[in-house]
Order: C-alpha cells, then structure tokens, then sequence
RNA sequence: GGCGGUGUAGCUCAGUUGGUUAGAGCAUACGGCUCAUAUCCGUAGUGUCCGGGGUUCAAGUCCCUGCACCGCCA
C-alpha cells in the first residue's frame, strides 16, 4: 500500500511588502502541519511562494526606477531567507514570475475560455490602486474613497473578459452545504455562505491599464488578473499542465492555510474556477485572524509592525514559533505583546519543559553517570504515567485534523507538568539516599528520561530545533526526523544503556 | 442600514444536548521540596457568568429586550 499524500499551501506572499509576523505565522502553522504529517508517514508536498504581479508592484518599482522584475527578485529572497531562518520545510517555494507558472496560468485561463465560462465586456467602475479593487458607486461612504483603505479611487472603463462567475453560485452553495468542514472555522464558513447567497456578479479577470502580469493567451492586450493568476500557483507548484502525473498524485489540496482577509478568494473564486476546469476542490480552507501588537492594529503607518527577525535574533526561531501557535486560539486574532511574549518564555519554555530536561539531566548524571537505567517495569511506578502519556496522544493526534494549534500545545503541556508533577512524587534524591531502593529509583529515572523522549517527539512539529537538542541530549541515535510518529510515540521506546550528555539550559530565562 | 458573532476570576480564555459547591493557564498569597535555569509541587481564593425581563422543578447554558465591542455584506 501506498502512503498517503498531504499538501498543504501557504498563500503566496506579495511582494509589496516585507515579511512580518502575520506571514510569519500563516507559514509556521503550515509548517507544523506539514511536520507532523511527515512524521506520521504521509508523502507530503509543503508550498509556499510569493505573488509578483500587478499594478502595485509595478508602480513601486517605477518609482524606484527600477524594473518590476529586480524588485520582485529582492523582495522575494526577503521570504526565502526568513524561511530558512524559521526552519520552514517547504518542499517548494514558487514564484507567479516562474516561465512555468506563467504557462500554467495561461493554461488556465484558455481552460476557462474554452469551456465558455470568460467573455469580453466592458468594466466601468471605481479603482483604488493600493487594493487592486474595484469598487460601486454604491459602496462609498466617503465620496469617492475607497471604502478598503480611504484612499482616493479612480474612475476606469476598460474592456475586460468576464467569468462567468454567477453561474457558479449554485454548485458553490451546494458544495458548501454539503461538506461542513470545507472551510473553517465555522463562523468564517458562515460568512461565506452568506456572501454567495447575496448573489454573485460576474468577475473581471483581465486588465489593460498595466503591463506587469501574465498576457491573456486569446488577447496579448490583456493581461490576466492578479488573482486569477494567483491562484493558480497551486496547480503549478504540482506539475500543471505538463506534469500530469505529478498532478495527479497531488491534487487536490488537503489544506489552504491563509489569513481571514483573503477568504473569500480562496473559498468563493478559486473553487468557481476549479468548477469550470473541471478540477476537483481542495479539501479545506483555514482562515486563521491578524495579529495586533500591544493591543493596536499592525500597520505601517503606525510603525509598529514586528519584525520577526529581531525576534529571533534576541530570543531564538523556537520562542517565536511557539509563542504564535500557542497564543493564539484557533481562528481567532492573536496579540504579540512583549509582555506575553516573555512570560510563555519563561513560563512554559524555561520554567516548565527547559527546567524540566535540565534537572532530569542532572539526576540522571548524578545517580546513573548518565547512563539510562533499566525500565524495571516490577517496580509498580510506571502506569499511571504511562496512561497519561498514551491519553495525551490520543487526544494530540485528533486535534491536529482541526489544525488547533494551541490546544495541541496545550496538551503537550499537559504531558510536561505531568512529568514534573511525578519527579516530586517519587522523590528520585529521597530514593538515591536509600540503597535497598536502586531498582526502584532506576524505574523513575528511566520513566522520567522515557516522557521527556515523548515530549521531544510532540514538539518537533512546532519546535524543531528544540526537540534536536533534547534529542541530542537524551543520546539517542537514530534521526527523529525519519521517525514514524505512531511507532515512537509508544511507551518504552528508550533503551537502557544509552549514554545522555546534559547540555546547557535549552531557554534561559529572560529578566 | 442588513445579517452574524462576542460579552464568564485582576489578565487570556474553556464551559458539550439546560442539572450536584462555575473551570484552566498566567498573575497574587501562603506552605512544601531541594534534583533543577530561585526552577518544581501543593493549598487558598475571589466571580451580580454585561444590564433587565421571561420559560422551567432547575439557566452561564433556551426566549425577548437594552448596552458595549467585533466580523461579513451593503
């Protein structure tokens, strides 16, 4: 039997702008996902990539003086360096600006073409720029301001080709219906429902008042919008159109990770499209929220937008990649405060897991020479622990099919306090002082060294670097990574025998 | 303006189909241990469960209404 196969997308980023913490999150949790899945025996294809085209991107690039391609090359290595230094392990990084993705989009569209879903019409509305938005009369609140950003809009009449998107509002409502978990979470599902409800216009899918994009195939004077040309990365990424096998084997999507702002592409258009190839639907849409910083909205005018290299560089790429998928809860938005920051630092990280491998360690040393005894199962000191740690998993491995990343933390947590709560229940140092007790206390040094092996393994997904340290630590030698999560997970994994080398304190407080 | 959501301990939140003294983490106070990064473990709490009204033997949980905040659409 073959394995089974998980790809998970990012959205592609665009290149207006440089990565923040909001990207940096959306790519942390794919990360996670896709970790885990590669632990747990799927053939994963994890993508991420950034988005090139587009009236803005040109523009910018203008006033730089500058070609949009130069611009597009810089910021995008702005991604790719921040990915690597995040330990992200996307399979592949595409790029709209790719001679194959180009293609790819233009398959695309001649697909939608022939299938009679694009015609040629003509658009007469309102556009702000800085959206790439059109806009109705009817939706200004302030003359003429785009109701998005409050920017001034200008009035365009172009000729444009159309998808037929209204036809689509059926099917879409249909599918939606029937499958509840299609986009998530529910109150995001729900919107969506109620926007495709409320009638859907046909969507211009063309432009002519600039030139940095993909030419439409049947039209050179058009170039194809830059969400259509968007999306389609994530048929490109997988082979698209020449590469059917590859394709074929990947698709559909199991997961879209993306920010709640971008919704109604993914969960509206991108589907309607699909429809119209005839291609299958991804299996879920994730909408996760923004983040804010100390209490404000992150934005640039406000200066206050978080760079999460400083992060880093003062606290470590675990710190961050812990604080995001824990304090935020699923769905909702999320606020990066120095003070939160810190004290899941200290709190969780130094305190309870760092302190925890630490005096393990170091009684380990101090009893055994650091040597992990014998299991000594007769001695009637394992079970309970044991339960614990088998009921944690169980309940782990369920909340990652709804990506609920900081539950999942949660109840690794849940396995950390438990095993510090043991350490002062057997009392290893009261045991050490009583000879007629050896096997005994080899029992608990052998289970507390056991549970902090499965603690290392429930990390990796989130914390890889972390998890090679304690790994690293406990001496054992084969690569965690190529691991079968199901397999090492069981209790007794850990050999006796084998030699752990204490290292220095895995997260040093922070004053 | 329409629709939807949220409002629970100082803070962040969890509370399944209405049912025993309303929970967790952090923060606070006190106690314990000493292996450890002054870390860990235990105990103690405190709550007009937004206000008002109603249904019910019984409501944080259902209904109506008011207020506040948020989201989607216009």
């Amino acid at each position: 039997m073959s394995k089974p196969k998980f790809y998970v997308t990012t959205p592609i980023y665009y290149v207006n702008d440089v990565p923040h913490i909001g990207h940096a999150y959306t790519t942390i949790a794919a990360d996670v996902l896709a970790r885990f899945k590669r632990l747990s025996g799927s053939e994963v294809f994890f993508l991420t990539g950034t988005d090139e085209h587009g009236q803005k991107v040109e523009q910018a690039a203008a006033s730089r003086g500058e070609p949009p391609q130069a611009l597009a090359d810089r910021m995008s290595d702005h991604f790719k360096a921040l990915w690597r230094k995040l330990d992200i392990s996307n399979d592949y990084f595409i790029r709209t600006t790719d001679e194959r993705h180009k293609r790819a989009a233009q398959a695309l569209f001649q697909t939608l073409y022939e299938k009679g879903d694009i015609y040629k019409g003509e658009y007469e509305d309102w556009y702000c720029t800085p959206c790439e938005t059109f806009w109705t009369e009817s939706q200004f609140e302030h003359a003429k301001h785009c109701p998005s950003c409050g920017r001034p809009t200008e009035k365009l009449k172009e000729e444009s080709y159309f998808f037929r998107l209204s036809k689509y509002q059926k099917p879409l409502l249909d599918y939606i219906t029937a499958n509840p978990d299609f986009i998530l979470p529910e109150s995001r599902r729900n919107e969506v429902l109620k926007f495709i409800k409320g009638g859907l216009r046909d969507l211009s899918v063309t432009r002519t008042s600039f030139k940095w994009g993909v030419p439409v195939p049947v039209d050179d004077k058009h170039i194809i919008y830059v969400w259509l040309d968007a999306l389609t990365n994530y048929l490109t990424a997988i082979g698209y159109p020449d590469d059917t096998a590859h394709f074929n084997r990947l698709w559909p999507a199991d997961v879209h990770l993306l920010a709640k702002d971008i919704l109604r592409f993914h969960a509206v258009y991108w589907p309607a499209f699909l429809m119209s190839a005839g291609f299958a639907l991804p299996k879920q849409i994730v909408a996760h929220g923004w983040w804010t910083v100390e209490g404000r909205k992150m934005s640039k005018s406000l200066g206050n937008v978080v760079d999460p290299h400083q992060i880093i560089d003062q606290y470590g790429v675990d710190a961050l990649r812990y604080f995001l998928l824990r304090e935020v809860s699923f769905g909702n938005d999320g606020d990066f405060s120095h003070t939160a920051f810190i004290g899941r630092l200290n709190a969780d990280l130094a305190n309870d897991l760092g302190n925890l491998v630490s005096r393990s360690l170091a009684m380990l040393g101090k009893y055994f020479k650091g040597v992990v005894p014998e299991a000594n199962e007769d001695q009637g000191v394992t079970g309970e622990l044991e339960l614990l740690v088998e009921q944690s998993i169980g309940r782990i491995i369920a909340l990652y099919d709804e990506a609920y990343f900081s539950r999942i933390l949660e109840e690794i947590w849940v396995v950390v306090a438990a095993a510090n709560k043991y350490i002062e229940q057997m009392a290893p140092w009261a045991l050490n002082k009583e000879p007629a007790k050896i096997k005994q206390l080899a029992a608990v040094m052998y289970n507390i060294t056991e549970v902090i092996r499965i603690i290392a393994l429930l990390i990796w997904p989130f914390m890889p670097n972390t998890a090679a340290k304690i790994w690293r630590q406990l001496g054992i030698k084969e690569a965690l990574e190529s691991s079968n999560f199901y397999e090492i997970t069981m209790w007794g994994g850990l050999l006796s025998g084998t030699v752990t080398i204490k290292g220095p304190p895995l997260f040093p407080r922070v004053e």
